[in-house]
RNA sequence: GGCGACGUAGCUCAGUCGGUUAGAGCGGCGGCUUCAUAAGCCGUAGGUCGGCGGUUCAAGUCCGCCCGUCGCUACCA
C-alpha cells in the first residue's frame, strides 16, 4: 500500500449546478476514500476546482449579456458551495482561469512539442472578417455545392440532405453576422497520441487487470482508433497557445482541463506557504498513488490522453488509478438539468441531513452499471438502515447505560461470552473487508460491510437481552453493555467516512474527546474498555425518520419542478434577477399576422408506417377535406405505434416548406406537445371535426 | 440503421480468476421481543440466473445467434 495519495475528482464545468449524479458519480467516493485513507494514516491530498474555458461557457456567458468572467464566478462560488453542503472536504477547490494554471498549461505544451508529442497540419477553414475569427461548421451558412440551395447548412444541405465540409460551400457566410465570409489555411496543433502509444500501452496492461471492466472495455475501445487529436481551436475565451504564429489561439478546453488538478495542487502548496518543489512530492513521487474519480464519460480522457500528455512531458510524473462511475438515474430516468428533471443539492440538503444523502447515493452508487436514485429507496436506507440499524442501536446501548448505570459505562467481566466474542469477532471482520472493499475504490461495498457489523451488534442486544439479564446475572448484563458501547465506538470510527457528521455526533454521546479521527481505521477493530467512562448527552438521536407523506411530497415536487420550458432550471442560482424573460415560453413575441401566415389544420391520419433504417420517423398519411392526402414524417414513432394513429384526427401544419428526409419527402409537420423526458405527445381536437378544418 | 452496454427472487441490486444446494436489503407472510426512534431478532418466500445453440469434466460467469431494455449517434419539418 502506498503511503501517499493523490485524489482528485472530475473538474465540474463552471456551467451548471452539480446534481446527485454528479455525486455519485465522482465526488461522494472519491470524499469518503480520503476520509479513510486519512484514517489509516496515509498522506493524502484532495483536489479538484471548475472547468472554466471552452465554447458553451462562452455562449451562455454571451446569452446573458455577461462576461465569462463573471459567469463562471457564479457558478465557481455556487458549485464550491453545494460541495461544502455535502461535507466534500477538498483540501484545494481551484479553478482553471487562475494564473497559475495558465503557465503551467502553457508550460505542457511547450514540453511536448520538445519532445515530439506535437504534430500540426494545415487545413482551409472558413473565416469571417468581421468577426475575426473561424467558424465552426454550424455557424457557416452557403449554396450548396450540389443542389445550389441558397441557405446550406456547414455540414449539410437541408433540401437535397447532402452532407459536406463547410469549406465546400459556394458562396460561404457568417451566420453570426451575416456577412460573406473567406476561406482561408489554418494550421493546428496536434497532441501526436500514436507517437506515444508504445509506453502508454506498457503502463496500460499492467493496470488493466485491477481495473474494472467498463473502464477498460472502453480504453481499449478508444486505443483501437488512436489518432492525434487537435489540441487549438481559435476561440477568445481559454489558454492562449504559447506561440507567436498562434496568437490568435487558445487550447481546446479538453487540454488544459486535467492540467487543472496540477495546478491546484501548485496553488495549494503556494497557500499553505510550503517550499516550491512541494507540489512535485504529489505528481513526482513514485511513492504517491494518483486517483482519478470520475464518470464514465471521461474515461478516455483520464485513462489515455491525460496519461499520454503527463508521459509526453519525461518529467516522471506518477500514473493514475481510473475507477469510472457509471450513471445515476433519478427516479428512472436520466438527470437533466435544462429539463428540470434533477434536484438542486442546496434545497435537498435544506431539508434533509447531508448525511443521509451521502449513505444513499453511496448505498446506490452507479460503480458497476448505471443505477437509481429514488425518493422511496432513499425512505428505506434512512429508515432500515441508518435509524434501524445504526441509530436504533446507540439508541438502545447508550439509553440502557444512563438509565441502569447512571451514565457511566459499566465493567466487563474477565471473560465475555461467547455472544460477545463473535460480535467483537464481526467488528474486526467489518474493519477488514470494508478496507478491502475501499483499497478497491468501492465504497459501494464497503458501505455494505459497515452495514453488516450494524447487523451483528443489534444480534448482540438480542441474543443476551441485558434488559433482563441485569435481573438475574448483572454482572453478565454488564459485560454485554460494556462490549456493545466498544461496537459503537469502532463503528463510529467505521461510518466516519461515510456520514462524518452523524460519526462525530455519535462520538460525542460515547464521551469520547473530538471526533473519529482520534483513532486510526485499524483501531476500530480493537476498542479500548471503556468501563467507567460518562457517556455524553443524548439529547437528540442520531437520525430522524423519513414519513411516506414525505417521500410523496418530495415525488410530487420533482414532477411538478419538471415541466419544461428547459431554460429555466439552468439559471444559476446566484445570478441576479435579468431582465424579464421573454414570456414563459421563452420566445420573443410575434405579431398576429405571423401567426395567421400559419396554415393549421385538423387532419385524419390514413395510415401510418416505420420509416426503414430510422429509430424514431414514422410515415403518415394525413388526409383533408375532400380526400386530400398528404404525406408526412414526424418523430414520435418511439410513443405511437403506427397501428395506433390510423383513424385519428391530429393538428397539422400544412403550409411548412416540404423537406426530403431519409427519401421522403414530408410536407408539413403533425404538433404535439412535449412531455416530461422530452415524451411527444399528440395534440388532438376536443370532438370530431371536419377533416381539413382550420385552426386559428 | 450504426456503435456500446445491460437483461439474476414482486422491487432495488451483489455475484471477483467459469466449479459444492445462486445471494443481500426492501416488500409480503408467520413467529419472538419490548432495552431502543412502532426500532430489533428469527423463519419463510422456492427465481427456466431473457431465449436458443455452442465450448468445457463443469457456465449466471466464456463464444455465437435471437428477443427485450437503455445510452450515444443518424433521423425526429
Amino acid at each position: 500500500m502506498p503511503a501517499r495519495y493523490l485524489v482528485t475528482s472530475a473538474l465540474p464545468y463552471a456551467n451548471g449546478p452539480i446534481h446527485f449524479g454528479h455525486l455519485a458519480g465522482a465526488y461522494l467516493n472519491a470524499d469518503i476514500f480520503v476520509r479513510y485513507k486519512r484514517l489509516t494514516g496515509a498522506e493524502v491530498l484532495f483536489v479538484c476546482g471548475t472547468d472554466e474555458h471552452g465554447a458553451p461557457i462562452l455562449v451562455n456567458a454571451e446569452k446573458e449579456g455577461a462576461h465569462p468572467r463573471d459567469y463562471t464566478d457564479r457558478w465557481h462560488q455556487a458549485i464550491k458551495q453545494s460541495f461544502e453542503r455535502v461535507d466534500i472536504a477538498f483540501d484545494h477547490f481551484s479553478r482553471t482561469s487562475r494564473p497559475v494554471h495558465y503557465e503551467l498549461t502553457q508550460h505542457f505544451f511547450r514540453r511536448l512539442v520538445e519532445r515530439g508529442a506535437i504534430t500540426t497540419r494545415v487545413d482551409d477553414q472558413v473565416y469571417c472578417e468581421v468577426c475575426k475569427r473561424e467558424l465552426p461548421d454550424r455557424f457557416v451558412v452557403g449554396t450548396c455545392p450540389k443542389c445550389d440551395f441558397d441557405a446550406a447548412r456547414g455540414d449539410e444541405c437541408p433540401r437535397c440532405a447532402a452532407a459536406f465540409d463547410a469549406t465546400e460551400l459556394k458562396a460561404p457566410r457568417c451566420k453570426t453576422c451575416g456577412t460573406n465570409a473567406s476561406k482561408r489555411p489554418s494550421k493546428h496543433w496536434y497532441l501526436d497520441l500514436p507517437a506515444l502509444r508504445p509506453e502508454l500501452e506498457a503502463w496500460l496492461e499492467a493496470r488493466f487487470p485491477a481495473w474494472k471492466p467498463n473502464v477498460v472495455g472502453e480504453v481499449k475501445k478508444y486505443l483501437a482508433d488512436l489518432k492525434p487529436r487537435p489540441i487549438t481551436r481559435d476561440l477568445q475565451w481559454g489558454v492562449p497557445v504559447p506561440l507567436e504564429e498562434a496568437k490568435d489561439r487558445v487550447f481546446y478546453v479538453w487540454f488544459d482541463a486535467p492540467i487543472g488538478y496540477i495546478s491546484s495542487t501548485r496553488e495549494w502548496a503556494a497557500q499553505q506557504g510550503k517550499p516550491d518543489d512541494e507540489w512535485e512530492r504529489w505528481w513526482k513521487d513514485p511513492g504517491t498513488q494518483l486517483v482519478h474519480f470520475i464518470g464514465k464519460d471521461n474515461i478516455a480522457f483520464h485513462a489515455v490522453i491525460f496519461p499520454s500528455m503527463l508521459l509526453g512531458q519525461r518529467e516522471g510524473y506518477v500514473l493514475p488509478d481510473v475507477p469510472a462511475n457509471e450513471f445515476l438515474n433519478l427516479e428512472g430516468q436520466k438527470f437533466s438539468t435544462s429539463g428540470g428533471w434533477f434536484i438542486a443539492i442546496d434545497d435537498f440538503v435544506d431539508r434533509f441531513p447531508a448525511d443521509t444523502l451521502r449513505w444513499t447515493l453511496t448505498r446506490s452508487a452507479p460503480e458497476t452499471r448505471d443505477s437509481d436514485f429514488t425518493y422511496k429507496d432513499f425512505q428505506t436506507r434512512v429508515n432500515a438502515e441508518l435509524l434501524g440499524t445504526f441509530g436504533n442501536f446507540a439508541s438502545r446501548v447508550l439509553k440502557f447505560v444512563q438509565a441502569r448505570h447512571q451514565g457511566a459505562v459499566p465493567a466487563a467481566q474477565a471473560d465475555p461470552g461467547e455472544p460477545e466474542r463473535r460480535a467483537l469477532e464481526a467488528l474486526r471482520a467489518g474493519v477488514a473487508a470494508a478496507a478491502a472493499e475501499l483499497d478497491r475504490y468501492s465504497t459501494r461495498g464497503a458501505a455494505e460491510r459497515v452495514l453488516e457489523v450494524g447487523y451483528a451488534a443489534n444480534k448482540l442486544i438480542e441474543e443476551r437481552q441485558p434488559f433482563k439479564l441485569i435481573n438475574t446475572d448483572p454482572a453478565a448484563a454488564a459485560t454485554t453493555i460494556n462490549v456493545a458501547v466498544r461496537l459503537l465506538e469502532g463503528l463510529a470510527v467505521l461510518l466516519f467516512p461515510f456520514v462524518p457528521g452523524t460519526a462525530t455526533r455519535l462520538w460525542a454521546q460515547l464521551g469520547l474527546e473530538g471526533d473519529p479521527t482520534r483513532r486510526r481505521w485499524q483501531d476500530a477493530a480493537e476498542p479500548a474498555d471503556p468501563a467507567g467512562r460518562a457517556i455524553g448527552a443524548l439529547d437528540q438521536h442520531l437520525f430522524q425518520r423519513v414519513e411516506d407523506k414525505t417521500v410523496e411530497a418530495e415525488v410530487a415536487r420533482l414532477r411538478a419542478g419538471a415541466t419544461p420550458p428547459p431554460e429555466k432550471a439552468a439559471a444559476p442560482p446566484a445570478a441576479p434577477a435579468k431582465a424579464e424573460a421573454p414570456a414563459a415560453a421563452g420566445k420573443p413575441p410575434i405579431s398576429f399576422d405571423a401567426f395567421a401566415a400559419l396554415d393549421l389544420r385538423v387532419a385524419k391520419v390514413v395510415s401510418a408506417e416505420a420509416v426503414p433504417k430510422a429509430d424514431k420517423l414514422l410515415r403518415l398519411e394525413l388526409e383533408l377535406a375532400g380526400g386530400e392526402r398528404r404525406t408526412v414524417l414526424s418523430g414520435i414513432r418511439a410513443w405511437y405505434p403506427p397501428e395506433a394513429l390510423v383513424g385519428r384526427q391530429v393538428v397539422y401544419l400544412a403550409n411548412l416548406e416540404p423537406k426530403k428526409i431519409r427519401g421522403v419527402v414530408s410536407q408539413g409537420m403533425v404538433l404535439a406537445a412535449n412531455d416530461v423526458g422530452d415524451v411527444a405527445v399528440l395534440l388532438q381536437p376536443e370532438r370530431g371535426v371536419p377533416d381539413g378544418a382550420r385552426v386559428s
